[in-house]
DNA sequence: TCAAAACCGATAGTAATACTATTAAATTTG
DNA sequence: CAAATTTAATAGTATTACTATCGGTTTTGA
């Protein structure tokens, strides 16, 4: 991916952190690391004792930046989403044809994540990783309404308003364009997911993005085809 | 949900526990309890000490029929996709009309769950709570891919490929069939949880299954109809 | 420029978790 | 009725997920 924009700052909700991340190199150290320490041992296993080893600091250094682990997962989550939606309205920016955007945004919000030289200290192929595999454990926690009402999701649901307005803009007659947004976003990660540990169930081949499924899905349900 | 066989048994694959808990009172109370104490309290609060106390039993006890409280979600689960499957093949049979067939599959895949007095120590509603809330923590883990050799997804993976035979049945030039099974599958446990969790973004209402939702979704991408 | 504030690393400590091991009583079974 | 199995109880371990405190260093802003 080339580099869109210079000097662009990923805002995120400041519930999320205690201190910001971005404003120091420790905090960059910290986000850095942990999307690779998460991606290599995995959510469960992860702690902020053993990132600490990894960065040369310590346990409560880190707990001054996130309250948690899974406030550190939400704030990764958070960026990734933030940095998806800043992908997409580039994307459709100054096109007309609501055919067209649709399917610009299908494209950005499937397709398979390269490097996005902008942000040093991320490596979005890694953080997509995680996000596939770890992301809906964001949410499926006992505390989610409360997390909820803090903002923590709200990124994610504005990508989803995005996509399900531009779905009313192709087809408006069409009575499930929440469910249908819904659909892709999520089953996009899904079928990600499946490629890599279910082979025999997963209609996507080793190097295959799910973009063009989900695309023949959308613009048969919405009976419509994008003129190319 | 009436009765539709008496004396029925879901089988489980063995790996997934130490000793059957169908083969004990003990058992039994480890399984009934544990779908109502992990739905009270979350899987991620859920211990067997705790456990162990609800039903007047000890932690150790419950270390006999279970390695750890990972494979007793699993084994939840596979229970769970077993059962589905069970009124998948009972509402499908005898019926020769593939797309008829297909409607059906859909109705029993996305329907809200009812109780089912055949299996008297399990609450199939609580149980599909539990399923809806908990069930990817199952896969997403890093020993997935030992745990999927073991066959501990087998069941969820076999409910997968016959709903795939479905729609390849209804339309055989259709490309992307195990995709879209997964979609179906997998995406109605997501809408359901948004529905309760995510109001802004869901497009249920509040007792709504997203059952016509994936009917439309189904029979429009394959440029299909039932007959009713 | 210098004092206050903020930041960071280190250490210590706590309650809970996720188990394992052992033993002894109760129950089942052959 | 003896042997085998099952269960409950206790104890113990390493790790987790924190909190609290204390200096030393760096940053800041008046």
């Amino acid at each position: 991916m080339q580099k869109l924009l210079s000097n662009l700052k990923i805002t995120i909700n400041e519930n999320i952190f205690i201190k910001d991340p971005e404003s120091s190199d420790l905090g960059k150290r910290i986000v850095e690391n942990s999307i690779l320490l998460i991606d290599e041992i995995g959510f469960d296993d992860f702690t902020f004792k053993k990132l600490g080893a990894k960065i040369g600091s310590n346990e409560s250094s880190i707990y001054r930046y996130f309250e948690n682990k899974h406030n550190l997962l939400v704030y990764l989550a958070s960026w990734y989403w933030s940095w998806t939606e800043y992908q997409l309205v580039f994307a459709i920016n100054n096109i007309a044809d609501p055919l067209k955007k649709l399917d610009l945004a299908i494209e950005v919000l499937t397709k398979t994540t390269t490097l996005d030289s902008t942000f040093k200290h991320i490596d979005e192929v890694v953080l997509k990783r995680i996000i596939i595999n770890e992301y809906s454990k964001s949410y499926l926690t006992k505390q989610v309404d409360l997390d909820n009402d803090e903002g923590y999701f709200s990124i994610y649901k504005r990508l989803v308003i995005r996509l399900k307005e531009l779905i009313q803009e192709a087809n408006k007659d069409y009575k499930y364009a929440f469910c249908l947004a819904n659909t892709v976003i999520e089953g996009s990660l899904h079928q990600q997911y499946l490629k890599d540990h279910f082979k025999s169930i997963s209609g996507l081949k080793p190097n295959e993005a799910p973009t063009e499924f989900y695309k023949d899905l959308v613009f048969n349900t919405l009976n419509i085809s994008p003129n190319e």
